[in-house]
DNA sequence: ACTTAATCGAGACGGTACGTCAGGTCTTGCC
DNA sequence: GGCAAGACCTGACGTACCGTCTCGATTAAGT
């Protein structure tokens, strides 16, 4: 998270037994208070560690919590089902269990919201928790690619933003669903949206 | 926005003029501010109106973002362009240019991110904000029905199910693209959309 | 102590009662504490007021310190003994019965310390806590010259370099002996005191 | 300063440059920033040292700055002016001169305050600071004695009280003129001050 | 015109959290 | 073992907003 590479690492190393700590702590945070509610002193707190640990290793209570809720992102995979539907249906069921878990639910969005007045926070949020979901949609279709079930790309800058529409048509979705229509993004509505994007409206009805 | 009907109102009654000096000035202070340095006492301040004039209207910030935000979205209207393809491509670029606005990105989000653990917030969230755009769905579901673009329903659930997950999509894809891809939603882009969310993955190809 | 005499005295007027409870607060936690230990914090609770209270009316806790150990002095008075001798007897015993308090203890000479950096502190202590007393010396000479122990002033400045001199002396004498010597002045040293004082080394010795 | 007299002292000496430039640099920062600004963090950067390293020979603050403020009364000394009254001019003038100094004028009142409240303080100044002041009393008393100006003693007790006394007289008003009243004790004052402590408000007037 | 009563501005109030700073301790690796 | 470096815990700092309250002054509707 920070490297001083440079010199020769003078004085008592830092704990990184904090730094699980502390971000273990914010998730449950989340959990008890939500975004608003949730207080840097009260994370030192519950993590056994004094606030000026907490200062030192993050700008911040936005900071804090990108890393703190980008590691539920880290068990999402991109098993093999066999077809392009099935795959998509099992990544986007990931998906949508993790926005389910309250820490993701109160956190990840106020974090975004920061991030349209703060451009570091917006790349952080991009680097720790978007690009690796990114990856999925690119290694999915060249998965489905090989299967024959979407013919190869020809132009690759056409490709790149076509995977960038799907990501957020996908991501959006599932989003919209969860956080602002409040309700499950359960296994039926989850092959209902897999139909549509496969097919479209038309070819769906 | 608040009724008393009963009883007689007598004494000195509200300020008609404040309440859109109040709104407007919170309009203003997220564009400056953004929505986490917003405070109620600079909002009274810039509309000229002492603090429990705020307080005697709303209940506290997130109620005023609400319906400080929400005015930008009654302009949203589905124009009959002749095709489903262009009332859709029509209506997502209107969205998308609230969005793009800075009192849109900043407050949006954040009432929606606290509404994940506020009820009556996302009631209020969903009255004055969603449910108006959901109504522009069923409109242009009718009118491409009406032109015999798409079948007419058969089951009425299902048609209701269907509504909710093309607005999720729809606004999902949208908001993800402006705020959280910080990409603009522009004709290419909407172009783009429209046709996958027509033919889907296989027939866009 | 501070007054907004112009115009309307518009809002919510300051509790009167408030300042009494923050002086009071103020010399419990001096005893309890000592000044080095004393918080504003601290002294907010005992008086039951916030933190903010305080900070509106006392810059800080040199102020506070300042105003809180002033009204000790306030009953320090000078009464007609009959003799000069007597009077400065009385007075300083007066004076030395302050000192021998806890809350001036700690309070007095740290004050004192900080305002060899501060001209605005040491302009409050003036006002509030020495010329008060240096008031007392005046009077005392008044008293022994209508009395004929004292010759009448001829040279005004030079009797007021000698009030001057003589409130050094006796203030000096007194806070050395309880503060840096830490032994009580009692009557027995009061009375060898006054005897030097009034008849020097040699007519004493 | 401090003595491990029993067991073989093995591993490292303590630096003796180091303790040299711990007090100068306290008596810099003391008169760069006075007393309450002083950090002991600030301290050992400026005597290139680290924390551990002062916290390892004083134990807080008060010790510190009391052996760094000592140090300017070594200086002090008593010398033959021919007369009591030349040799008081001589002494208190020298008093003054130290006091008119900012690391004493900061320094010295602060730690006797502390004292007020921690005896281990208050005997540390007593030997270091006030101890060898007071033995300059004795040394001129005994030499006016054996110039005829002052009757030997009879009572060695009173003879002790009376030392004491003067002591307190004489510290006392130079430390209130130059701290509380906030006057230089100059030559003019200081003849006038001398002229009381010998002959007495009747006798000077 | 005269009450009546809720509104208005101003600003003080009790709170809570902020982000920073200093005190004093502990943990490294080098000397 | 001393030492420089710097992380650590603790606790206070002074500030900013919160949402409530207390003022005196308006301001309409009902008399």
């Amino acid at each position: 998270m920070q490297s001083r590479s440079p010199a020769v690492r003078t004085g008592r190393p830092r704990s990184a037994a904090a730094d699980a700590a502390i971000l273990a702590a914010t998730r449950e945070a989340l959990v008890e208070l939500g975004w608003s509610k949730l207080t840097l002193g009260d994370v030192a707190t519950r993590a056994g560690v004094a606030k000026t640990t907490l200062y030192r290793r993050w700008a911040g209570k936005n900071e804090l919590v990108v890393d703190a809720v980008a590691e539920l992102f880290d068990e999402l995979e991109l098993p093999d089902r066999g077809s392009l539907a099935a795959d998509i249906e099992g990544v986007v069921l990931q998906f949508a269990a993790i926005l389910a878990r309250p820490e993701a639910r109160s956190g990840l969005m106020a974090v975004v919201s920061e991030s349209t007045r703060d451009d570091a926070l917006r790349e952080r949020i991009r680097t720790s928790v978007v690009d690796p979901q990114k990856d999925l949609v690119l290694e999915g279709r060249a998965r489905a690619q090989a299967r024959g079930e979407l013919p190869p790309e020809t132009d690759p800058e056409e490709a790149a933003r076509t995977a960038d529409l799907i990501f957020d048509v996908v991501a959006g979705a599932v989003v919209h669903r969860t956080l602002v229509s409040a309700e499950p993004a359960d296994e039926e509505w989850v092959r209902g949206f897999t139909r549509v994007l496969l097919l479209g409206l038309v070819g769906a009805a």
